[in-house]
DNA sequence: TTGATTGTTACCGG
DNA sequence: TCCGGTAACAATCA
């Protein structure tokens, strides 16, 4: 985006002031994700950590500048283009030992080339906590959400409600793999799709995907249970996902 | 005006 | 010390 250029920070809002100040005028040399953080990194060493959580938006303008829309935290002008960020959960500027802390707190994201999915299968197989939870807890793997955990067990048959330690190799790599295909498809369209073949378009997401805020399941049309997993909506097709405790769970 | 929401973290009690 | 539960916070839209 705008790695290797020298970036004017601002805040307009006024909060992040003392950060902005700290970083305008550096070079930026790289823009980095783990899971869902995003991290500028800055000539001086100085690391701008961004996470967007619920409602945290970033919006990217050519030149030249024009007023901010909404409540924009950062702001930051390179040669060319403007980028302006509101609403994120996380804005700060990390020192080093700080980066090294969070990166090793997030747990092998499916989108990065250095991951390593056995440390997430190893998390998954001495847990009994239900396997929906276990892909969207960013510790155990990054990059999952609340719509994508619903869309890839129903996408590869399996229960969200499957305690982890009932889940086998050949079981995780599919998760593990599907859930790779569908943010690279994710990243690359700039949209949530995971009904095979759906093209990206002004309507909501409700309808490129396939059971999340659904009724009935588009393969069996049986209905669709909806529940809540740490007080997210999960939805299932108990037909097309049973739930299958299998062997392991002799304790 | 109210409610819902593609998320995370801090804190507290058991 | 490690859980599970709850609250807090963020911004926008219907």
């Amino acid at each position: 985006m705008l790695a290797g250029q020298r970036l004017t920070v601002s805040s307009p809002q006024g909060r992040f002031a003392e950060g902005a100040s700290l970083l305008t005028g550096q070079l930026c040399l790289a823009v980095e994700a783990f899971g869902k953080h995003l991290l500028y990194r800055f000539n001086s060493g100085d690391v701008l950590h961004i996470h967007l959580g619920l409602f945290g938006r970033t919006r990217k303008r050519k030149l030249p500048l024009v007023e901010p829309r909404g409540a924009v935290r950062v702001r930051l002008v390179g040669d060319t283009h403007v980028i302006d960020i509101n609403g994120p959960t996380i804005c700060r500027v990390l020192a080093a030992q700080d980066v090294l802390t969070l990166t090793e707190r997030i747990g092998p994201d499916v989108l990065r080339s250095d991951a390593d999915p056995d440390r997430a299968f190893n998390r998954i197989t001495r847990s009994k906590a239900p396997i929906g939870r276990l892909i969207m807890d960013q510790s155990v793997m990054a990059g999952i959400g609340n719509i994508y955990r619903s869309e890839i067990l129903w996408r590869q048959a399996v229960h969200p409600e499957t305690p982890g330690k009932a889940i086998d190799r050949a079981t995780f790599d599919r998760i593990w793999d599907d859930a790779k295909a569908l943010l690279t498809l994710g990243v690359k369209r700039n949209a949530i799709i995971t009904v095979d073949g759906a093209r990206p378009s002004k309507s909501r997401y409700s309808e490129r995907v396939n059971i999340f805020g659904k009724d009935s399941c588009p393969t069996c049309k049986e209905a669709i249970r909806r529940f809540e997993i740490d007080g997210r909506r999960t939805f299932v097709c108990e037909t097309c996902q049973p739930l299958i405790e299998k062997l392991s769970s002799v304790t």
